[in-house]
DNA sequence: CCTGAGAGTTGATCTGGGTCAACGGAGGCG
DNA sequence: CGCCTCCGTTGACCCAGATCAACTCTCAGG
């Protein structure tokens, strides 16, 4: 036991959720935002609408996206089969196009209504450039996306699909839930297949599972797109992610730390 | 087809392996380089033997290692079980420890002999700041580690196990492989054991896999970690990631581009 | 030279989840 | 309003690869 006891004792992981809803914009998205007020950032904002895409050519690695608000999605085709993964950005995480990789076909997807800034990779690194601040909150903005990235892939090679489902509904809960009474309400930006895909699923199987979990009542479901948690602590014990998905957001730069 | 035509008109891949050959360090690498020879680096240079091992604590989030040759792997032990992914890094990567999950555990194992630059974050982030052409470099590596990742983690989650084999052998070709005659020999870093766990496969599988891959005259094997990769053609069409992996070589920072 | 431990191989068996097919329900559009 | 299409659900079947167990090979140390 090397880490460092804080907190909770002994649980085998935090058991409650409302501490982790407090969500911040993050370091990098306010300093960008302090910037941007002083003088006018080189750079456009783009208002998306849900389902809106920005498809990205192989040529455009020199694009980098800071999303401000609501949910994106980048979607790789694979030249092979429809096969493909998404990946999904929150508000604060940067889109960098040149770390999405180029197989036949890749596109940015909104999936819901969302604010982004895009910028070219020239102007970028020099505007990181000439503000340490703002550099260091990026810098650790892409360990922390890189880090994201390692454990969606831990998640997708090593878990059995119930420990899948609960790792995706710990990262949305984390990442867009809304505590509403002992429940956590999710609103979903994805429609169920693409659920299945993020998560390499098929959706057949995907559809079998949430029965499961709704029989066993660890999730209910309003309408399609709007589920709620009613046991997180079960949810968050059935998948080993849960520390690391944790220990991410307690490394999200943010007022807390 | 919106991808631009060049080089070869039509072929399922690239199918000669030589150009991809001519490796270069990075242009990563070679700034830092420079910078170290115009004036001493607040950095800490590292000779790493075989199998040597550095524990990250989770409180070491702020070092930052530079590769400079040889090959370094992390390892992340599962809460769960013995299960854990191997990421691999060659030279020219940046292995930020604030990238690396905090499971329960997670060292740096040096596969071969190394050398590494070790920094304090603060420094090496005020050193970026100080080099706007170091900044670049830096950027773009990152992206590419982070493309790197995305397409390990494709490879994981959609591919079966013959096509994740033939994914290695052509990632182990790129970075570390050397032409010799007709074929390629390849150095293996790591022991079937941990290419398993490299590949989320079994190892019992992988060894029925490679006698396989042996039968059909894909490799040969000269000492259990020698390897020559005879028909290149074959494995790289037999991998629907082949393209990504070439476009990422395609992308790395080097006097090629 | 022998011995023992770890790495790798191979065969037999089992199962999670992929595949296919048929069906139900929701929403868009004429 | 009814049609059509797409999304989701459910059941039956099957296979790639995990698991278990027995065996061989390699090599280090005495």
């Amino acid at each position: 036991m090397t880490l460092r006891d804080r907190e909770r004792p002994q649980g085998p992981h935090r058991a409650q959720p409302p501490a982790a809803m407090q969500r911040a914009p993050g370091a990098f998205l306010a300093r960008l935002a302090a910037i941007g007020a002083a003088s006018p950032l080189q750079a456009t904002p783009l208002k998306l609408r849900p389902r809106q895409r920005i498809p990205l050519a192989p040529a455009q690695d020199d694009l980098i996206f800071a999303l401000q608000s609501g949910v994106v999605s980048a979607r790789v085709g694979m030249t092979n089969s429809a096969a493909g993964l998404i990946t999904l950005y929150f508000p604060g995480d940067v889109i960098s196009v040149g770390s999405i990789p180029c197989f036949n076909e890749r596109i940015l997807v909104a999936s819901t209504t969302a604010e982004v800034m895009r910028f070219k990779s020239k102007q970028f690194v020099r505007l990181l450039g000439s503000d340490p601040e703002l550099l260091a909150a990026y810098d650790r903005q892409r360990d922390r996306q890189l880090a994201r990235a390692a454990i969606h892939a831990a998640n997708l090679a090593t878990l059995d699909s119930p420990q899948r489902l609960a790792a995706f509904l710990i990262e949305m809960t984390l990442e867009i839930g809304i505590p509403s009474g002992t429940a956590i309400s999710i609103d979903l930006p994805l429609s169920r297949t693409e659920i299945a895909q993020h998560l390499a699923l098929n959706a057949d199987t995907l559809s079998r599972l949430v029965s499961r979990f709704k029989a066993d009542g660890l999730i209910a479901q309003k309408s399609r797109h709007q589920l709620s948690l009613k046991n997180w602590p079960a949810v968050a014990s059935m998948c080993p992610l849960t520390p690391a998905l944790l220990a991410l957001e307690r490394n999200r730069p943010s007022p807390l730390s």
